[in-house]
DNA sequence: GCAGAGAATGACAACGTTGTCAAATGAGTA
DNA sequence: TACTCATTTGACAACGTTGTCATTCTCTGC
């Protein structure tokens, strides 16, 4: 690799000035500068990286822990929305997964701080609590779809309570009153948060809710659910009074939900309509007809983790601690409207 | 944070002895290396990479750059695999992501060089050829899901056609004869090796393929299919003589032959077998029936990228360009024997 | 021809670490 | 006690960069 040592010799400059001129510095003279920057491109000159943090401190690198017990594939959007919002920066992404493993967590904890890096957001990948417990590592932390039970850390997570109220609402704007909702598994944010919003947009609606249409379409631990949303829809669907509309806990919930409604011979949307979440977009597009869900925004949780690393930074952060990102609503044909 | 100097003044010996206390050289007073390991861990010390890096040269930290021009969320699974690989080596991930933008991709490399990375992993998200046009870059790089068209790159690539072949011989061997294919789009590396597998089979069982059987699921340019797999699999199963079996490009494929099968009434597997590719258990494991699939090994195929990338490194390098993972059969409810 | 100002350039130290080599210490032996 | 030899320790340079400050050069105006 070419150093400025070696640039400054072939150019007969001082190492000083092709420094300069490598970072733009003002007070060079024009003809210098213009000889100097052929030889840099030609030696195809790039500054290292090592160096320079040593010289400076801190390094422009981020760090990217993830948990990565595996649920939704979708949820590497955390990455990609870091990443956007990084490279605006010009800084980078260094990432590491804890496989859920607290021992390996503290590895690298190590190792973020071994890079000197900036700040750390720590990514869940379903939204859930999270507590940190790291006394010494001392740069900005910032939580993504997770947040912590002691409220003491800055938190980004989706609103699922307004998610699930969007569910509802569209629906309910529709003319949709005997409603049925087939959920992910008990204990979890998303569902308490969902049904919450839910039971708020009927309430806003003036519509009560008959909660004996409150299904659970997954069962068991987190990571080790079991599916049974074909067979709970197909129950609710074979009711006496046939529910209008489903919302469903997530997009494979919907998924199941559809094939039950085939295998009775019914229609979507002209028998009953459904109403997804997460857009899981492998499905809520190849669903057919296409669903009309809510999308999880995982984009923009990562984007905004990394922005809110440097308000922290920065020390202009507001006490905000749980940071809610909305959840739109994605409209395609899976609802239809009562007369 | 602290450094040596500030450990070894503590402790009242030289830098020099501290740093081989850090390091577990040989030829320290096992006293004077018991106290000094108590403020070490007191004083929370952690090595300083760039400084370290700065010393010795190349750092021990890998870059991957994807394209990312999403098409399937699980080749994500390539990171996790090159993640896993790292690990054991006790080596860091940067990730950057080019977008598919040229200009963007110059300026990664650019900052994996600024970085020192000891090689770099270019990794596509769906199988394809892909040119690097970087004759600066002096490290290794190894290609993940995708291959250099003048094969001068080491290359990991899914064994597409082998994967091909195991579908049809699947359902070949369980007494199918009557197959017909719902294939992804036309002129991607997947539909044409996995088509070219399911013939060898063919051919190997001595049964004869009926090429009119062989069907468009997918239509469009890259990124902006359109999806037709549910008209066309209506079309197939309401043939005079239905197939008895049905062979996806996908899984997406698959669950639409899925619902043109229920809305025809038919059930799976008893009325037609459905076989998909690629696994994403978003899907394959949310289907009723669950389906039979073949596993795209992304995992796999990010792991070995890293392996690689060390055999490049240690000259040790068979003259192998590109190395096909084969990709695993996952046997569940959508195919029957057929007697 | 010269002072003075301003522009351009360079010498040097420092960042935290480790390799090289020399110095100090201690143990064992004649 | 003096000597050898092994063990333990430390001084110093170097890695590539940039901030500080000093030096040199080039004008301008008298």
């Amino acid at each position: 690799m070419v150093t400025l040592k070696q640039v400054a010799e072939r150019a007969g400059v001082s190492i000083k000035t092709v420094s300069r001129i490598v970072n733009g510095d003002a007070g060079v003279n024009a003809r210098t500068r213009k000889s100097v920057e052929r030889l840099l491109s030609e030696l195809s000159y790039v500054p290292n990286h090592a160096a320079r943090q040593m010289r400076g401190g801190v390094s422009p690198v981020v760090g990217l822990m993830t948990d990565a017990v595996a649920t939704t594939p979708y949820s590497v959007d955390i990455v990609r929305g870091a990443q956007a919002a990084l490279r605006e920066a010009h800084q980078t992404l260094i990432i590491a997964s804890s496989d859920g493993d607290p021992a390996r967590e503290e590895e690298l904890w190590g190792m973020f701080r071994a890079h000197r890096v900036s700040g750390v957001v720590y990514a869940a990948m379903y939204h859930r609590p999270h507590r940190i417990g790291q006394p010494v590592f001392k740069e900005p932390i910032v939580l993504a779809n997770c947040f912590s039970p002691d409220d003491d850390r800055a938190s980004i997570i989706p609103d699922d309570e307004d998610g699930g109220c969007r569910q509802a609402r569209y629906l309910l704007e529709r003319g949709h009153r005997r409603i049925a909702l087939v959920t992910l598994i008990d204990g979890i944010e998303a569902t308490r948060l969902r049904g919450q919003g839910i039971r708020r947009a009927f309430n806003e609606a003036g519509v009560a809710f008959d909660e004996s249409l409150d299904k659970r379409g997954m069962i068991g631990p987190v990571g080790r659910e079991e599916m049974v949303a074909y067979r709970v829809a197909h129950d609710l669907i074979t009711k006496p009074q046939r529910p209008t509309a489903i919302i469903c806990g997530n997009d494979q919930v919907a998924m199941q939900v559809y094939a039950a409604a085939a295998s009775l011979g019914l229609s979507i949307p002209g028998d009953v309509s459904v109403m997804g979440f997460d857009d899981l977009r492998l499905i809520s597009e190849t669903l057919y007809p296409q669903l009309t869900t809510v999308a999880l925004p995982y984009f923009d949780i990562g984007r905004r983790a990394v922005e809110r690393l440097d308000l922290l930074a920065s020390e202009e952060d507001a006490p905000l601690r749980r940071e809610l990102i909305p959840c739109p609503l994605v409209e395609r044909n899976s609802c239809r409207s009562i007369v």
